[in-house]
DNA sequence: AAATATTTGTTGCATTTGCAACATTTTACA
DNA sequence: TGTAAAATGTTGCAAATGCAACAAATATTT
């Protein structure tokens, strides 16, 4: 995963952010972040921690919109925030730097050194936060959970020759990640290991086929 | 929607695309383009027509990953294309630029005028990607075919006061979209018809509440 | 304008799924 | 370290959904 300051030195770093009017905000766990961030346009850059976008519907339903770790992006540019319901919560505690979208292009910025390094890893950034939602509608868009289990397992597995790996998440929130019912996901997998497709161990599943 | 090229004189228009060493390419009505195109990262703008992205898994199921129009872009940047089984096909005659990506940070367009046009062009197309996979993530995961009607329906008025809108594709489009089963999802349409929440005629729905 | 292809509407039936309501285990934290 | 909170596993049952197999209506093509 790209980080927006890859490839940049600490001195070019610090005079990016201050051109770019960084300001860097720290969190305790647990806290609801939007609520104290102005409308106005920015890219949040998650320094340390994480944190959960989370939209809540009229029906009081939640669903996770995205899991954003460290070196990670988000913001205006990449969700319309105020759409709707979106609360965003810190998972731990947290350091976010918040940059102002309209800094981006300012007339200072482009004639700083690192200006394209940054540029290219901000684009870079953005194509793989697309692919990674392309990543999810590909699961969504399987008809059944066990087709959706299946290609899950599929893709933890296909850049590497091993049958075993571990969900980077509990089972909970796979089955929101997935948007199905927890215990029909938990039954799914049970019916999978009784017909001797995986085995699991926790969080570790080995694939048998 | 944003246009790669918006904001942007012609005659600049025609510079950038040299430099970036742009290759415009027409095609036939549904024709399968990548097979024509090198592995190469590359970013494919619409000038005219339309294409879809369409994966197919194994089991022979067709989904379709993209609908891109006139003026949008697709390519390496915001899918990973040689990641699955992934079709392009043109939907009518279509028009489509190619550039290279590693081109968009060389030396020479760095210092043309409209560069950073240019660069937030594409930045904030990259962002209405973001957005439009999310607003798909949104309706996938509602639970009930009758949950994802009536969001999406939400969705098609909640920016003007009207309570009529028309379907831009096909119901056997939309029920792809919403990865429902299509006879499934015009049933639940005769359901909210007969249960008074909405009219329709053809493609144009009004809403009844 | 006729022929062909595609889309739309309908319905019975089997399967899948969500939901509720638990017991049990694991994890977090005061 | 003890207690509260969260995660996991299980199952019966009702509801939702996919599937198949049509007929009818629209579009598209030649």
């Amino acid at each position: 995963m790209t980080n927006l300051f890859q490839n940049i030195n600490d001195k070019n770093i610090e005079k990016l952010k201050r051109i770019l009017k960084a300001d860097t905000v720290r969190y305790q766990k647990n806290v609801n972040i939007l609520s104290n961030v102005n409308p106005e346009d920015f890219i949040a850059i998650i320094d340390s921690g994480s944190v959960q976008l989370i939209s809540t519907d009229y029906d009081g339903n939640e669903r996770i919109i995205e899991d954003i770790g460290e070196g990670e992006i988000f913001g205006s540019i990449s969700y319309s925030l105020n759409n709707e319901d979106v609360s965003c919560i810190t998972k731990e505690k947290t350091q976010i730097t918040y940059i102002q979208y309209k800094q981006i292009t300012n007339d200072e910025i482009i004639k700083t050194d690192s200006y394209i390094i940054f540029i290219k890893n901000l684009i870079k950034l953005l194509g793989e936060h697309v692919s990674s939602k392309n990543t999810r509608i590909e699961l969504l868009t399987k008809k059944t959970t066990r087709d959706k289990l299946l290609e899950y397992f599929r893709l933890q597995t296909q850049t590497t020759t091993n049958k075993s790996f571990t969900i980077p998440m509990s089972y909970t929130e796979l089955a929101n990640y997935l948007a199905v019912d927890r215990s029909a996901m938990t039954r799914e997998i049970s019916y999978l290991k009784e017909e001797g497709f995986i085995r699991t161990n926790g969080r570790k599943i080995t694939l048998l086929y």
